[in-house]
DNA sequence: ACCCGGTTCTTGACACATCATCTATCGCGA
DNA sequence: TCGCGATAGATGATGTGTCAAGAACCGGGT
């Protein structure tokens, strides 16, 4: 490594900073919200909710990782804590003796079907009400970018 | 709860999807990096930055636990880790029996020194190459005004 | 029919985050 | 001076994330 590092300049550090933070706090914030109001953290959400998406309510492990951007060991073990709670159940794949399904439970319905509104609710509250829609689309825009760069840069 | 919920509107969630999902590749991505090029984990980097910025290297863990917008316990428990690891070092305080300095190491040092040039380019590669300066600041100021609201709504 | 590389998911070890609880000390007011 | 609430930080339990290794199965080539 040598010297002659390109440091951020004082505007970029200023928005980059500000930039962290945010995810950090917002993170925060929004779990802990999900947990106190609806028992559920960030990743019990997503995964009732892709399961939620599918007809069925029923996805392979692989598609679910994909859908949600999980590594297959995290959701392992994030499924199986989620099946002794009751609101997933595993299903045996007949076509694949290695594979299965993830179900979704009666339980996790009700679950998700309360915690959404409230999540949603939570959402306008803390962002979407401070900023106008322009911003909005803006940010969703430049999210967008960064995304498929850094997809592009090393899958 | 009702059944009046205000859902996101196809744009609203277009956008907001695009934001937290970035949120998770990035911190992902960038946490991968700073492990296998420095051997530090993002608190970890966080923690040395904070101390290196300041000019004894050396802060009451409220102070520091403020700087990087730590909870307590959650600091408490880094801080031993990083102990163990001969990163950082704690110092009793004289003048109050409760509390402790947190002192950053040589071996810190030489480490966050060694780490931060990568870390900074690694932020440029990833994220300030994918956009113009322009949407950057634009980035910044929408992220500093969600912060505010956030700060506001219930600190 | 069998081997063998690749796929699918699991498991165990360890780092990290959060919550509730605990200990020690501080400093103020009776 | 004593008592007591408030502050500083530590600790243990539990849930979450990552890595490396493993077990079971698939499917194609021989």
């Amino acid at each position: 490594m040598n010297d002659e590092t390109q440091w951020l300049s004082p505007r970029e550090q200023h928005s980059w900073r500000a930039f962290i933070r945010l995810n950090q706090k917002l993170t925060a914030r929004l779990g802990s919200e999900l947990q106190t109001q609806s028992k559920l953290s960030g990743p019990d959400f997503a995964i009732l909710v892709a399961l939620t998406d599918d007809s069925a309510g029923r996805l392979r492990f692989q598609e679910l990782a994909k859908a949600i951007d999980f590594e297959q060991s995290r959701l392992s073990h994030q499924i199986a804590r989620m099946i002794k709670r009751g609101l997933v159940a595993r299903e045996e794949c007949a076509e694949d003796g290695r594979g299965a399904f993830v179900t979704i439970t009666d339980q996790g319905r009700e679950t998700i079907e309360a915690a959404a509104p409230k999540h949603v609710a939570a959402v306008r509250r803390l962002v979407l009400d401070a900023i106008p829609p322009e911003d909005l689309d803006a940010l969703g825009d430049i999210a967008a970018r960064i995304i498929r760069h850094l997809d592009e840069t090393a899958p």
